[in-house]
DNA sequence: AATGCAAATGCGAATGATTTGCAAAAAGAA
DNA sequence: TTCTTTTTGCAAATCATTCGCATTTGCATT
């Protein structure tokens, strides 16, 4: 089992490559996305977004979270069925724990757990399009 | 791995001891609960429990699910990030594979995977309060 | 640098799921 | 049956998100 660490692609290239313009809202947001270790929801990216142009409007931060997302830029957690929160889709895939206390979110990655759920799945008779686990805990107090 | 299979507990008595009033359409929701092999959102039972008394009403059915979900009857998951759908809390715990297709709902169990998230969890420094684990897949054309 | 046009934006109104305020109705105890 | 408290139905409010549309902007082309 291993965290994440994060990378910083550039999306500019990528958007461009895949015919869509650089605005200025979409480099702010992807700005924004790219500069942060948390996974925050569309009004806390909004807000981040008007400090540094306050004319960027809640509408393009939906338009522009669905753009990325369509791309494969990053992905979209809805934890405990709150508003969803964005993260960039860096490198490697894994899963998160989320800590009820705080609202931090823990990336991990375990390839014993992906293999299992393949084979739950193929037992069932399906193939797995994709996944979600998320852990839901508070730190223990007990020795690590 | 197992699949869960279902049960039909008495929640009667279970709300009058937690001090809770039986009322016609607290019965009929529950009926509508222990009876069905699907997991149905608000809208879905709504439109079920009309059928058998149609001065129902939509809140009442909201406020019915958060009553029974504090009471830990029922269990609420928002798949791919829709609308709450519903189960009754039968028996032991299980996770789910979603046809992505039908938005069918499989249930099953691994003691493997449970194993495995706890040490996980462990590793980080928590104690896990519940988890989710969704596949979310498309029946195999190839022989199981 | 100026032009043209499709793509993107901001705004506010619309949507869908869910919650809430409140007066009227029903449940359960006395 | 009466009384008190909980629940209900209804309509309006809220929250997250999307949409319509007139206006602006990116950028390929003169």
């Amino acid at each position: 089992m291993k965290h994440a660490i994060n990378q910083k692609p550039d999306y500019e290239k990528e958007l461009r490559k895949a015919g869509v313009r650089i605005t200025r809202p979409r480099r702010i947001i992807l700005d924004i996305l790219t500069s942060t270790e948390d996974h925050p929801d569309a009004m806390k990216i909004f807000h981040r977004a008007i400090e540094i142009d306050d004319s960027i409007s809640l509408s393009t931060v939906y338009r522009t979270m669905n753009l990325l997302e369509e791309m494969g830029a990053i992905h979209r957690h809805a934890f405990n069925g709150g508003p969803s929160r964005f993260e960039q889709a860096h490198g490697e895939h894994h899963d998160h724990l989320i800590d009820v206390d705080t609202g931090d979110v823990i990336e991990f990655q375990s390839d014993k757990i992906e293999k299992l759920q393949e084979e739950i799945a193929r037992a069932l008779g399906y193939d797995i399009i994709h996944h979600r686990l998320e852990l839901y805990g508070r730190k223990s107090k007990r020795p690590e």
